[in-house]
DNA sequence: ATAGCACATATCTTT
DNA sequence: TATGTGCTAT
């Protein structure tokens, strides 16, 4: 494809500092991947070249079309996260910073359990401390480059926060553990050794980096550093799209970057290539209510398109039957699934979608959520496979030391955790000299593992847990529940054959050049990628996903859903300016998603946690402009379902001839939208739509003409 | 020590 | 809602 004049300046930039602020769907990965071809055509090597992504996906599919795009090898080119490319660090320079060969990586969950640990040790009260809550602020502060001695003279931290934060750092420390900001945070401390740091400053001439408003403190540290002597640093970035100050992202990384690197070239993209006209005027008013913009309008040449609508639902039922109602219509005329996605504030909202999807025989993939990795079946077992790597990960140890029950209650536990303490051992070590039957037969029993384990390959390695270790029955015996735990772990069985065939042929370990072992690679791999892809990933099917996680991506059809106060924009935000702001942006982001129509929707009522209440429509619904906006009214009638069986027997609504959100036209009236509809064949009604009001007709009466 | 149950509680986004 | 925690009976 052809790149406009602004893309290409970029492209062809001279070496040297840039920034290029680039708006939604203006071209920005595109821009980034020519350029890497562009320096790989102009005689530089792969391995001379760091690109940094924000996901794992984003990683992956620049990849894919780098390689699309180039007949050329791409081995030792470094793409990848943050977190991964400081993860390939540290695994092959561990010993420069104290860590073990075998160092493990915790999830949040891991660390959420490390700090309950660190808050019972201190015999504080664990009501008072929530683990979930401490657990983000230990981490907010490590992704600013505060450790607990910065802390130390703080007034506004309570000193058992500063305790609890040292007590989770020495656990943390002892397990040879490493929490997601530790990635970064010990991959910074890399280059203090200044041989190191002077090698990888040769080696990578060029460092490209993606969504850079999304870089936090240390990650920008990192950055400057390894680029502070060619200046080679080529960032790409969008103000208005950084939705994750809540995880110490740093928009002023945008401004710091043109102050660190004086004379730092900026280009700013702002023909948009994805939406239709009406999208992007209705994204553009929303975005231009936040202040503090580094200012920047996109404009398109495309002049036609659907106008944005919106649907206003009576309940959460009734937004997912009318959004999949859409959605079948679009099929039936010859549209993809996978062109649709819908779009969601919060991943417990997908739950209706889903029902109606499953219900109406639509191929659906949510995406997000609790993701196979972070399993409690799952990480079960790597948890058995961690302290077969590592004997003194005292997180893995205390979750399954007794799973499946083996008799060792709470009491030998704090038993084993005081004398641990005390002789700051770890909880292995302690286990050793309690020289207690039942604690002996677990240490035999992982020893026995671990002997059986050496040398095998990855799925034989999980398939020997599994024959070891009763989990199967254990789970077995839990009845449905566990069937489907039961399933997952044979699919781990599964993940980790294909693993070690991706790891082993083509895959990611020619690519990076990461020794050890490969378990411990799939146990980093299973806490850094939660784990998305199931078997159905070719499958076309609609796309249900956070807006988070919708972010660098596009679709014909987005369906930006539960737009109401509250829910979008967040509670938890409605107090704050800059939360507030936030949020916007986020409205924004999912907005820009959308190529030819955009859909949204919001509910009068919405059962929340399990109680019912009144929504109102969301203020960016207000800041609209009402010329772009086809408002589809609310319904004359007004009832919930009384049960599920009634919906559901409603829920066939295949027998309306006219699809749920269709377009028809009425000999008299015009052209309209379809509403709703009660009541079978002939003599059903059916709710219209048209420009002069909404009106029921008779199906045995009219006839209308359906549109495409 | 463990299973089962009642009750409380916090509701988001992700590497 | 759904998850987790604490209590009680076994």
């Amino acid at each position: 494809m052809e790149l406009n004049e602004r893309q290409r300046e970029a492209v062809l930039l001279a070496p040297g500092p840039a920034l290029v602020l680039a708006g939604a769907g203006s071209g920005k990965t595109r821009v980034l991947t020519s350029r890497i071809a562009h320096l790989l055509e102009d005689g530089l090597y792969p391995g001379q070249i760091l690109a940094v992504t924000f996901t794992n996906k984003a990683a992956r599919a620049m990849r894919e079309r780098l390689a699309a795009m180039l007949d050329m090898d791409l081995r030792g080119l470094w793409m990848g996260t943050f977190h991964g490319i400081a993860h390939r660090l540290l695994r092959m320079h561990h010993e420069l910073v104290d860590l073990p060969e075998q160092f493990v990586v915790l999830d949040a969950d891991d660390s959420q359990r490390l700090v309950r640990r660190a808050v019972r040790e201190l015999q504080l009260d664990d009501k008072h401390w929530p683990a979930r809550q401490v657990a983000g602020r230990i981490s907010r502060w490590k992704d600013s480059g505060l450790g607990p001695q910065e802390l130390a003279g703080e007034r506004s931290v309570p000193p058992q926060l500063l305790e609890i934060y040292q007590r989770y750092e020495l656990l943390r420390e002892r397990a040879g553990a490493l929490d997601f900001a530790d990635l970064l945070l010990y991959a910074l401390r890399l280059w203090n050794d200044a041989p190191l740091l002077a090698q990888y400053q040769e080696r990578f001439q060029q460092v490209l980096v993606d969504e850079f408003q999304d870089t936090n403190a240390v990650q920008y540290q990192w950055l400057r550093r390894l680029a502070e002597g060619h200046q080679n640093l080529f960032v790409v970035g969008d103000d208005d799209q950084s939705i994750y100050a809540w995880r110490g992202a740093e928009v002023e990384n945008l401004f710091r970057f043109q102050r660190d690197f004086p004379g730092a070239r900026l280009i700013r993209l702002e023909q948009n290539y994805r939406s239709t006209a009406p999208i992007l005027a209705a994204a553009n008013a929303v975005i231009a209510q936040n202040h503090d913009r580094l200012g920047k309008t996109l404009w398109t040449e495309r002049s036609e398109g659907a106008p944005v609508q919106l649907y206003r639902a009576y309940n959460e039922e009734d937004e997912a039957r009318f959004v999949v109602g859409r959605i079948e219509q679009w099929v039936a005329a010859g549209g993809k699934r996978e062109d649709c996605a819908i779009l969601y504030r919060s991943n417990a909202q997908s739950r209706p979608f889903e029902e109606h999807l499953l219900r109406a025989g639509v191929p659906y993939r949510v995406y997000g959520g609790l993701r196979f990795f972070e399993r409690a079946e799952v990480k079960d077992v790597l948890a058995y496979l961690r302290l077969v790597l590592q004997r003194h990960d005292d997180a893995a140890f205390e979750r399954v030391v007794n799973v499946p029950a083996r008799g060792i209650g709470a009491v030998t536990l704090e038993r084993l955790r005081s004398l641990a303490r005390e002789r700051g051992i770890s909880l292995w070590q302690a286990a050793g000299e309690m020289a207690q039957p039942k604690l002996n037969a677990f240490l035999t029993l992982i020893d026995r593992l671990a002997e059986a384990c050496t040398h095998q390959e990855l799925d034989e390695q999980v398939r020997l847990v599994l024959e070891q270790v009763p989990l199967r029955d254990w789970h077995a015996r839990d009845g449905d529940r566990g069937e489907g735990r039961l399933e997952n772990l044979e699919e781990l069985i599964n993940a980790a054959r294909s693993f070690a065939l991706q790891d082993g042929s083509e895959g990611l370990r020619e690519l990076s050049p990461v020794p050890g072992d490969i378990l411990s690679e799939f146990l980093t791999h299973a806490a850094l990628e939660a784990g998305e892809g199931g078997a159905e990933a070719w499958e076309d099917a609609v796309q249900l996903m956070s807006l988070h996680s919708a972010k660098g991506l596009e679709f014909a059809q987005v369906f930006l859903v539960g737009l109401e106060e509250g829910l979008f924009p967040h509670q938890r935000s409605l107090e704050d300016p800059a939360g507030l702001a936030e949020e916007r942006r986020l409205c924004y982001v999912g907005m820009t998603r959308a190529m030819q129509q955009l859909v949204l929707c919001h509910a009068e009522s919405r059962r929340l946690h399990g109680a019912e209440r009144l929504a109102l429509a969301s203020r960016f619904l207000r800041e609209l402009p009402a010329e772009e906006i086809e408002e589809l009214r609310p319904r004359a009638r007004i009832s919930r379902p009384l049960a599920p069986a009634l919906s559901a027997s409603s829920g066939g609504r295949s027998d309306c001839p006219y699809p749920l959100g269709g377009r028809i036209r009425h000999p008299v009236f015009g052209e309209g939208t379809v509403l709703d509809y009660e009541g079978g064949g002939r003599q059903g009604r059916v709710q219209i739509q048209f420009s002069s009001g909404s009106k029921w007709l008779a199906l045995g009466i009219v006839s209308l003409e359906r549109l495409s």
